[in-house]
RNA sequence: CACCCCAUGGAGUAGCGGUUAGCUCACCUCCCUUUCACGGAGGUAGCACGGGUUCGAAUCCCGUUGGGGUGACCA
């Protein structure tokens, strides 16, 4: 963290006193991580950050026929991609931080049990065909709420709400207020869906004569064609970003921008600064349609801002998954080749596509590009070039040397660099678009590019 | 159907009673150039609608329309 952002959150927690923030993040384990989800997990641990609070880790698994323990390890890795730390709560590596556990919500049943059957004595609830039902009041309800202000529900319609299942199992509204209230939690921020319920959750939590949380209902996620975003809808999953070679530290800063603004006419902002700058009140109060155009473009001013060691081992990660194995070649030719390429895309999913040349060298010609550039002429210009380029010293091979070599051949035949220049890109990769074609032919070296200028001579005669 | 929330170009947003309504992505044009990308200069495009309040409304109030959410022995 910067200087900057520590002395302003050192000067927040003095100014707010007393309450000490703890937020949690209590997502239910079915087996994906929904971009949504990361975005509610975003904002509670940047309050939790920003105010020098506590972010908690909960997992509610109450539905034992949805939930799989293996799906836990969903949670924890798409977290953990995002740089959300948490200091409460389970641990990927089995232990437990905190003293308000135990934090799956599958091991507190005794204290479910426990309040349902306060509930019970006190005469606030009631059996029926073998379930427990809560009296809900039927006068109305205000909800204070950090974000959407002070929202009133008129509840004289309400429905008594079942607390435990038929099979013995508490019921989510419950177990929610209850651990809410249990493990201390002061500000509750979660997403809009639930802005109705908490109308609920207040009088559950009035019956246990308790205080209620502040609460904070962030905007919703909606698909780019204004429809709620499900499981199924293309960008839902987190998985899927860290598999298309997206960086965490991008989709963070995207996510930073659905629904919260730096006011500054900034979008690629530090986390850093996002932390210091981040609070409830300015948060909006209108859902945000998902633009993967804007993802990508972040994507790809975090990817040439990286640096090669960052961005090796997702690269190294993708080329492989795509047949393009890399371990058997020389770590700062892989390197090298990386960082011309780098600077030309901007996700790690056109990878394969930009650098399997440089590892195999029977690669296929573009047929449209072979059409239009190896013509007798481009041949011919090849032929020179490859001449021309077999005096040069392989240990002067580089990118500034060859430039001479081209301008100075161009010259010699009065003709423009780039009828030299795409001849040989099309020759050495076989694509008609990539790389710098200078720093291409030092990456790939001297041996490399003549016998790729053989070859392509060759096929193409043919 | 009931209740709740929301409403600035195609998307994300700034604005919080007086602005030529700003910025970013996307799109288009041009420049740079070695293809692509970057970068630079422009352009198309917006306050959902109707009433109020006010000297004055994108900004405040009401209604309509539209979108979203909740209404489960899912979470």
């Amino acid at each position: 963290m910067s200087q900057h952002s520590s002395r302003l959150l050192k000067r927040y927690t003095l100014k707010s006193g007393m309450e000490s923030v703890r937020v949690r993040f209590a997502p239910s384990p079915t087996g994906m991580f929904h971009i949504g989800s990361a975005r509610t997990a975003l904002f509670n641990w940047l309050y939790a950050r920003h105010t020098g609070g506590a972010f908690i880790l909960r997992i509610e698994d109450t539905d034992a026929a949805r939930n799989k323990p293996e799906y836990v390890e969903v949670i924890f890795q798409a977290l953990q991609w995002l740089g959300l730390n948490w200091d409460e709560g389970p641990q990927p590596d089995g232990t437990v931080k905190g003293d308000k556990g135990p934090y799956f919500q599958s091991q507190r049943a005794s204290i479910y049990k426990s309040y349902v059957d306060r509930l019970l004595a006190e005469g606030k609830a009631y059996e029926s065909d073998g379930a427990i039902k809560f009296h809900t009041p039927k006068t109305p309800a205000i909800v204070h709420d950090l974000i959407c202000g002070d929202i009133q529900f008129d509840r004289t319609n309400e429905p008594d709400l079942v607390i435990q299942r038929k099979d013995g199992s508490p019921v989510f509204h419950l177990v929610n207020v209850v651990d809410d209230l249990e493990m201390g939690i002061t500000h509750v921020i979660r997403g809009e869906d639930h802005l109705s319920n908490t109308q609920k959750h207040l009088a559950l939590i009035e019956a246990f004569g308790a205080k209620p949380p502040h609460y904070a209902h962030i905007p919703l996620i909606l698909n780019p064609n204004g429809s709620k975003m499900s499981k199924r809808d293309e960008g839902a999953s987190i998985a899927d970003y860290r598999n298309q070679g997206y960086l965490p530290e991008a989709v963070r800063n995207y996510l930073c921008l659905l629904g919260w603004s730096p006011k500054d006419n900034r979008e690629v902002i530090a986390i850093d600064e996002v932390v210091a700058k981040f609070d409830l009140p300015q948060v909006n109060r209108s859902n945000a349609h998902f633009d993967l155009n804007k993802l990508f473009w972040i994507n790809g001013e975090y990817f040439r801002a990286a640096t090669i060691e960052a961005l090796e081992p997702m690269a190294r990660e993708i080329l492989e998954r795509n047949g393009i194995p890399t371990d058997g070649c020389d770590p700062a030719y892989f390197r090298a080749a990386l960082a011309i390429v780098k600077e030309k895309i901007k996700l790690g999913r056109e990878l394969p596509e930009w650098m399997s040349y440089f590892f195999r060298d029977d690669f296929d010609f573009e047929p449209t590009a072979v059409k239009k550039v190896f013509t007798p002429e481009g041949l011919a210009n090849l032929a020179r070039l490859r001449q021309r380029l077999a005096q040069i010293d392989a240990a002067k091979f580089s990118a500034t040397d060859l430039e001479n070599e081209f301008k100075a051949l161009a010259a010699a035949t009065g003709q423009k660099v780039g009828a030299f220049i795409h001849p040989a890109r099309l020759a050495v990769s076989g694509r008609s678009v990539g790389p710098s074609l200078y720093h291409l032919l030092e990456v790939l070296g001297k041996d490399r590019v003549l016998a790729r200028m053989d070859r392509a001579e060759k096929q193409a005669g043919s």
